[in-house]
DNA sequence: TTGATTGTTCGATAGTTTTTGAACTGTTGT
DNA sequence: ACAACAGTTCAAAAACTATCGAACAATCAA
C-alpha cells in the first residue's frame, strides 16, 4: 500500500480539525483512541462497512487528528495530542469531555456479564 | 419576516456547533462577535453576498451557536456563550483562541488612518 | 406613496461528502 | 502456492452544501 500522508503540526488547519470532528462516526472513532489508546480498525465498536470506516480514517489522518502506523497488515492508528494541544491548546479536551458515546454505549462503559 | 428559531440550551449538539465552526465564513463571523460584540451582518468584513452571508447566519443560529434578535429592520447577532460554556465547557474560548482572522485583518485591528 | 435599507427565502448550479460493494495490495500462516 | 485477513482504493449513487442573483417582506425616511 501507499505510504499514508500525515500534515506537519505546522500544516494542521483548525478548520479542517472542527470538520473532521463534525462527523458521528469520526468523533466516536477519536473518543475511543483517547480512552483506550492506540487502536486499528478491528479493535473498534463502530457499525460501518470498513469501506467506510477506511474513509473516516482518511479524514482524520489527513485533518491531523489521527497519526496511522503500519505494523505488519496492520493500522495503528493515535491521536497526535502533542501537534494538537501545541497548535489548538484546549481544543481536544474540551471536545472530548463534551462528547457522549454514539454507539452501544453499554460496552464501552461496562465490564462483560453472564449476560453479556 | 418570520421568527428565527433557536435551539434551546439542552438542545445544543456538539456536532452541530463543531460543523457551523468548521467553515471559513462562519468562522470569522463568531470572531467578530466575540470581540466586537453584537453585530447585524452589514457591520461584518467579510466578502460575500448577502444571500451568502444569510446562510451562513442561518446555520450558525440554529446549530445553537449565536442568538439573533430583531430590531426594527436590524438583526443583532451576538454569541450564545452562556449556553455554550455550560453545555462544552472550554471549548469556544479554545476555539476562538486558536482561530486566526480570514479577511483583511488590517481593516479589523487597526485605526482608520489618512491612507485608509 | 415612493424609495432606500436590512435581511430572508427561492431556485438554480456546481461541487462536495457519505456510503457501500467490489476489486485490489500486502501480510500472515499453513 | 494457497487461503484468510487488514485495510485501501475505485466507482457509483444519493444526499448534502455553498454560492449567487432575483424576488420578497418589513422597516424607516423623505
Amino acid at each position: 500500500m501507499r505510504p499514508l500522508s500525515h500534515p506537519a503540526r505546522e500544516d494542521i488547519s483548525l478548520t479542517a480539525v472542527l470538520y473532521a470532528l463534525s462527523d458521528t462516526y469520526r468523533l466516536e472513532i477519536v473518543r475511543q483512541l483517547a480512552s483506550r489508546g492506540e487502536l486499528n480498525c478491528s479493535a473498534l465498536d463502530i457499525p460501518a462497512a470498513k469501506s467506510t470506516l477506511s474513509h473516516h480514517f482518511k479524514v482524520l489522518r489527513e485533518s491531523g487528528l489521527i497519526y496511522s502506523r503500519s505494523e505488519g497488515r496492520e493500522h495503528y492508528n493515535s491521536l497526535r495530542r502533542d501537534d494538537l494541544d501545541a497548535r489548538f491548546p484546549g481544543l481536544l479536551a474540551a471536545v472530548i469531555q463534551s462528547s457522549e458515546p454514539a454507539f452501544t454505549p453499554a460496552l464501552l462503559t461496562e465490564k462483560p456479564s453472564a449476560q453479556g
